[in-house]
DNA sequence: TCTGGGGTCCTAGGACCC
DNA sequence: TCTGGGGTCCTAGGACCC
């Protein structure tokens, strides 16, 4: 039976968000920047229509934002956490077959229903009238090409937000692909785009066409999946559970640049505190942790540093204190005074479920459990009185060195002091 | 003045083993 | 002339995604 996965996309995601709670802006060119207020992450059609390019450094589009009224907000990712959360329960009530893809992604496996063009104009207008975002939709027997289909849909107004290309004859899909540049493609990226350009290939029904053996040589097993893909065979599996993280990576640019051992330090205690909180989250423990800092790499007339460490854990854990003692340890290792810090990150590695700790001849039962209920009461007391209430001292309370968020808006949705209110 | 953050998968090459 | 062959594991780096 053919295939029919679907793929729910979130239009102008953050933007769409902010205008929930602050209509003005309705009609008015928008954009959210990235943290520090960094980089364009986010437009609105009107700032699209501008031509202003998505990752574009927000410093660069002042002059341009200026002559368009373009409104500028820093993120609000706890906001758009909590709508995206709204958006994928809706969506799973009419489909149990999903996979949350990205925080304003969904794919659905459609199989078996008879007609999917209507079920998911059903979809997207249950979506608009109780969350209020707009998406739109793409169908076809592969995730690829329920990709690209979701791409038309948003470009080509004709199909009112909703493209099913299992609905359509092979001629008329090739059509549309032979409109798409290759680029377009699903795991097709800038590199790849170049090296396909050199041979000839240069929109998506070329590479639907091109020869497999020639593909795998060139470019190896995935883009040869790419090509099946693109020609209705699905090898990109639906994945409905969410698999704990292999990695987990808590970093920040600074909101001025650091030099003091002292900044650097609360910064590492601070990121190292969100990473142990993801990890026991997701019911792991880490083996390991690495820590970084780095200066400006755009600065190019300052020396440039960025020292990088592992740090193998004496055991698995998720205590935050253990894990804070050996981030420091190895950021005192690779601290070189005399330079101007811009970032520093942590990453946990080795992550293993909870439920494998490894024995050990040495291993302290007693003390374990002594801090597994530690950590377990931290986390319900920040859960409940918000996060940061309760905190290891190094953390610091200045924060000097925190980043710059110049007009973000409020929490609506999960703090009681920030809520909507109605007169 | 001002350039994000958090992930995954694949591959090549080195170390090591029998 | 001619210096084995094959396997595993680990790591770093590349490419890509949102």
């Amino acid at each position: 039976m053919q295939r029919s996965i679907a793929l729910v996309d979130c239009n102008n995601f953050y933007v769409s968000c902010e205008r929930l709670f602050q209509p003005k802006l309705e009609g008015k060119p928008v954009v959210v920047l990235s943290n520090n207020d960094g980089c364009v992450v986010s437009r609105s059609q009107e700032v699209k229509d501008l031509g202003l390019k998505m990752g574009v450094p927000w410093f660069q589009m002042k002059g341009l934002a200026k002559r368009h009224g373009i409104i500028a907000l820093s993120s609000n990712y706890t906001l758009y956490a909590d709508i995206s959360n709204r958006v994928m329960r809706l969506l799973s009530q009419y489909c149990p077959d999903q996979e949350i893809y990205s925080i304003d992604e969904s794919f659905l496996d459609l199989t078996g229903m008879t007609d999917t063009t209507q079920y998911a104009q059903t979809i997207r207008c249950t979506i608009k009238q109780c969350v209020g975002i707009p998406v739109c939709v793409g169908i076809g027997p592969s995730k690829t090409l329920a990709k690209l289909a979701n791409h038309v849909a948003k470009k080509q107004k004709q199909y009112h937000s909703v493209c099913d290309f299992n609905a359509m004859t092979v001629r008329i899909l090739d059509n549309l692909l032979a409109n798409i540049d290759v680029g377009e493609v699903w795991g097709v990226g800038r590199r790849s785009t170049a090296r396909l350009q050199e041979m000839g290939i240069t929109t998506a029904l070329e590479l639907k066409y091109s020869p497999a053996k020639r593909v795998r040589a060139e470019f190896g097993v995935v883009m040869e999946r790419i090509v099946a893909e693109l020609n209705g065979v699905a090898c990109i599996g639906l994945d409905e559970i969410t698999p704990p993280r292999q990695q987990i990576i808590c970093s920040r640019s600074f909101g001025m640049s650091v030099s003091l051992l002292d900044d650097l330090e609360q910064a590492v205690i601070t990121y190292t505190t969100r990473a142990a909180e993801k990890l026991r989250s997701q019911q792991s423990l880490a083996g390991g942790i690495q820590v970084y800092i780095r200066t400006n790499p755009h600065k190019e007339s300052e020396s440039q540093y960025q020292p990088t460490t592992l740090l193998p854990l004496f055991e698995h854990t998720d205590d935050t204190r253990l894990l804070c003692r050996a981030a420091l340890s190895g950021l005192r290792l690779i601290y070189r005074s005399g330079y101007a810090y811009q970032k520093a990150g942590v990453m946990l590695t080795e992550i293993i479920p909870i439920v494998a700790r490894p024995r050990t001849l040495f291993e302290d039962v007693a003390a374990q459990q002594k801090s597994a209920s530690l950590m377990a009461t931290l986390d319900r007391i920040n859960h409940r009185m918000g996060s940061g209430t309760l905190q290891l001292l190094g953390e610091g309370v200045r924060k000097s060195w925190s980043m710059k968020r110049e007009n973000v808006s409020k929490r609506y949705t999960t703090e009681w002091d920030e809520l909507a209110v109605v007169r």
